[in-house]
DNA sequence: AACCAGTGTTAACTAGTGTTAAGCGGTTAT
DNA sequence: ATAACCGCTTAACACTAGTTAACACTGGTT
């Protein structure tokens, strides 16, 4: 048996923090629940946890707070926040680099062990190329390849970069300033005209399978559907 | 009683397979007993099951390897992998494979049935959000499309959402500022008259059908008869 | 060094989307 | 009756996004 990795949940909501830490107990981790963002920090600071997953809205210290002053003492460790819908997303764009990820409530257990699997071995295993399924197509991010049926060609470092943000949060709105700043390093005019030519060039490359779209919603984003 | 439905369990020590498949027939599944990926697939291909339970390790034909030809042919159906391996790498590969759910043996009987519960609900609750039928129409909420016979057209995200709201409600009002607030954020007197012009919008595409219409109640909202 | 292919940015033009404005017609209240 | 109101439609407008081509830059090859 394989040792257990320690993961600090931070959710003041009973209930729901009490579902949440069994379901990941039955997947091998070990969970450390506190009800409020005090607590929440003595215990990180006591087990040394190697993920946290945070709900926002807490009492006493609220999980963005939380989050700045670990992220004080540690850079690496990836944060999860559990977001209601209300949060406005600007406030998390901020959050959104470095090791972490959010999830708006409601979420359902497998998208959470996605992202913390995902999170996790972002930080381990970098070498290991994975292959993504993106309707008809596989797509290799680290080799920056895309199939369709047989047929293989090489996308350029941007194409495969922009692709791979749509997957991460396929069937989402993925935030325009979001990807700007975080591929172009602003959103400024000009990297915007340079952002659309890149999903025109996309929209090309996904045509052969109509069940693949990326969809525009003006003024925000986009959303990879498939 | 309910109809069966029909599960198909691949696993290739006979003990445990008998026993849970013996168990899970209790529970009022039809289950299909394969004792090798190849074995499997054939089954799947006849008998058309509507979730998998799949042990990873298996002559013939491995679990991941079967759920990534299954996964070829239908994107929803619901996998969880059973697995000897205890190590987070390999739970993380499942999901790679397109896996929904993972359990290590040895596992509770109580645990499986949770997890193919909770799998199956979510399913049935994806594809009820997926297309929505309107009279002689389908709408995609998602991709943002209208279909009458065959041919299909573009929805905006306004006109999408507007429209969707109208469906959560159809046959009943659908109040005003309920929606200027929801969408347009506050109800003032422009987004009412932004809001008119879709109305006007969407009374036109779905002419289509005289049977579908967006009835106005003067100084309270609309309703969507169909 | 000169050339070449590939990549990403800039530019110019086109298309699409949502808001505002204006005019019309019907309904309700005075 | 008539003013005030509400909703409908069309069009103009401002802004956002999409497309294509030209351009500049890079790194590799001869």
């Amino acid at each position: 048996m394989s040792k257990k990795i320690k993961l600090l949940l931070a959710e003041d909501e009973p209930s729901l923090g009490q579902i949440v830490k069994e379901s990941l107990e039955t997947r091998n981790f070990e969970v450390f629940h506190a009800e409020n963002g005090e607590e929440a920090f003595s215990i990180y600071q006591k087990e040394q946890p190697e993920i946290l997953v945070l709900d926002v809205m807490m009492p006493k210290k609220d999980g963005f707070t939380l989050a700045k002053e670990i992220r004080q003492e540690n850079k690496q460790i990836p944060i999860i926040f559990l977001t209601a819908k209300s949060q406005t997303k600007d406030v998390l764009e901020g959050f959104e680099h470095g090791g972490n990820d959010y999830l708006k409530k409601p979420f359902s257990m497998e998208e959470l062990i996605v992202r913390i699997h995902s999170l996790l071995n972002r930080n381990k295993l970098k070498t290991a190329s994975k292959k993504i399924t993106i309707g008809g197509f596989k797509f290799n991010h680290d080799k920056q390849t895309l199939s369709f049926k047989s047929e293989s060609e090489l996308l350029t470092h941007r194409e495969s970069e922009l692709l791979y943000h749509l997957f991460q949060k396929k069937n989402e709105l993925l935030d325009r300033s979001f990807i700007l700043k975080k591929l172009w390093g602003n959103d400024d005019f000009f990297n915007a005209r340079s952002m659309d030519v890149f999903i025109s060039k996309l929209r090309k490359k996904l045509k052969k399978d109509e069940s693949v779209q990326i969809v525009n919603i003006r003024g925000y984003g986009y959303k990879l559907m498939c």
